[in-house]
DNA sequence: TTGTAAGCGTTATCAA
DNA sequence: TTGATAACGCTTACAA
């Protein structure tokens, strides 16, 4: 058998001015601003695009508005050895703010780094898109500037730095989520607390750091050690034995993310440490994992829907001429405290 | 500042045209079919292409071809409480697979339960996608009917029961999976194998115990004990810990997802009894966390990017009009063996 | 091999 | 308030 899908099926808008006896702009005019239309008139053309089905056709449209409606956002392929798996809530989120805003959100995923940056053009020059959101922005991205070059609307979910125009962006206050994390272990009575963080490349991982840096100086205590690694288990698990082995050891460990603190929990297992009670850790993410280990792990948790809300929020109002200020905005990240840093029976005070 | 950004600008066909000193037919011809054109011509037509940056539009090929390059996928919202995160990788997948074949993923999410099915009507209707894939099929889905309903191209991961037509489809083996599970397991020497399963609503459910069940038989070994639970932690636990209080106690434990395996994991640390050591767990699913947990968990895990392969290349087929056979396909989930099932220091026989 | 003409379905402009 | 006319940018006949 070979059916043949013609695209599109269903009744155009000459189809419905014919069976409701008015002209075809009066049709669009039903959708378009039904101000205009005299209150039967509406009413009678509503009757006969809903009985006839008619809906009106996303290419035609996009041609005559130079809009797609559409917006372009790249997956990543997950990375292995790492518990931050965020892009699927983050993905929910956004589509779900896009559609409030009346978007769809359009999946790409480069094929090979080199053509990269050229998909972007492509989606934007084609008109596929509108815009796009970026995510995972690192010191050395060229992604800002080079949609910039090629006039192609954006906002960034992280803080583009040396950007000269009104970038948009959202973020999440890392410095803040990990300054909270140390008032909340000083609290239960923690005095040498570590800090396990990643390479100083990326932004993110040098917020956190600052924030646990300043925190402690807050507090007036010193720091009780600091080791950095690569965002795996592994690596996590090799930095966090390096601080348990140091004298006096740490009571208490901030990881920069969830991954770093599996790491501190594999490493605080070869040494017999019961965490919880003899170590306290705590995460940043607040992955699907945190709540699933053993014990359950105190993290950071993200505001992704709102994160969603005001991304989308920002490049609607610039794609539809209309720039807010301001133009970038900082989200608190909430502490979600388990049993890592409250051992079962405790309460926090 | 109020920057207006129109859609589309970069120049148009005619403009090409007009530069390259040739009809704008020529230009199509270039891109759409260079061998009508001699080489001298398409080359210079090319430069001029190349020079300008010119990138056909989009809209007015979907409108003049009737086809949008755009496959329709909803994105669930990720449960609380399970580990089983595959969605990202699934649609990494898809994507990749999607462009390979010239298609974009268009991704969407219903606001509320009553606009789920509408939503696809919406996309088809207008145009805005060419097709869908559907995944998270289950007994009672209205979806497969629906679009067969509305006449909207589709193909399913997972299979679709009761369905009449030459349904297209990709699924894993769940049954081959804990089949598998099982022979591993035995040749660890192991003879009393629970299994922990879901409700028998799920069809991926009722396939994985069917395994579990066939490959004792083929054993010829006496099932070790089942219990049944909803897809969380606590649920998996609550489940796991009736399995463990038998008498006699099972060896090991064949689990529906890595979820519930993970609630087996914690019902076997209330009762001291440590994991690949006195108790064996498998998992299904391979998620992100199985890897993270401690002891790693052994688990089955589908070939996400060649399931992605085999449903575009599907519905890419059918959207092309040459309808292929067979339309099903079952994939076979591959074991990935770690210290849940093999202590370390043990090898597997 | 290249150019000409028509039409895809919609919305914007303007006249009635 | 409603209706006629003209694009939007492209591809597919068909003619040269």
């Amino acid at each position: 058998m070979t059916t043949s899908y013609p695209g599109q099926s269903g009744p155009n808008i000459v189809e419905v001015a014919r069976v409701a006896g008015v002209s075809r702009q009066t049709v669009s005019n039903a959708l378009n601003a039904p101000e205009r239309l005299r209150p039967a008139t509406l009413e009678h053309v509503q009757k006969v695009i809903d009985e006839l089905g008619y809906r009106p056709s996303q290419a035609a449209r996009a041609l005559r508005t130079r809009a797609a409606r559409q917006i372009g956002y790249r997956v990543d392929p997950e990375r292995p050895h790492s518990a931050s798996a965020l892009q699927d809530q983050f993905l929910h989120a956004l589509a779900e703010a896009a559609q409030a805003d009346g978007y769809f959100l359009l999946l790409f995923t480069p094929r090979d780094t080199a053509d990269e940056l050229a998909t972007y053009g492509e989606l934007i020059r084609t008109g596929s898109v509108d815009g796009f959101v970026l995510s995972g922005i690192d010191p050395g991205d060229e992604r800002p500037e080079r949609l910039l070059g090629m006039k192609a609307p954006f906002v960034s979910f992280g803080r583009v730095d040396g950007g000269d125009g009104p970038q948009l962006w959202v973020d999440v206050d890392g410095a803040s989520g990990t300054g909270a994390a140390v008032d909340h272990l000083v609290s239960q009575g923690h005095r040498r607390i570590a800090f396990l963080g990643m390479p100083d490349r990326s932004s993110p991982g040098r917020e956190r750091a600052r924030g646990w840096r300043e925190a402690l100086a807050r507090q007036r205590l010193q720091p009780g050690g600091l080791a950095c690694a690569e965002d795996t288990v592994a690596a996590g698990t090799r930095a966090a034995s390096a601080l348990l082995d140091l004298v006096p050891r740490p009571t208490a460990v901030v990881a920069a993310t969830d991954t770093l603190a599996l790491g501190c929990y594999a490493a605080a297992r070869e040494r017999g440490l019961r965490i919880g009670h003899e170590l306290a850790v705590i995460g940043f993410d607040d992955s699907p994992t945190a709540e699933l280990v053993d014990p359950p792990l105190t993290s950071l948790r993200q505001p992704l829907p709102l994160i969603g809300q005001e991304l989308m929020r920002r490049l609607t109002g610039r794609l539809s001429g209309r720039d807010q200020v301001p133009s970038g905005l900082l989200l608190e990240p909430r502490l979600i405290v388990r049993a890592s840093s409250v051992p079962f029976g405790r309460q926090p005070v």
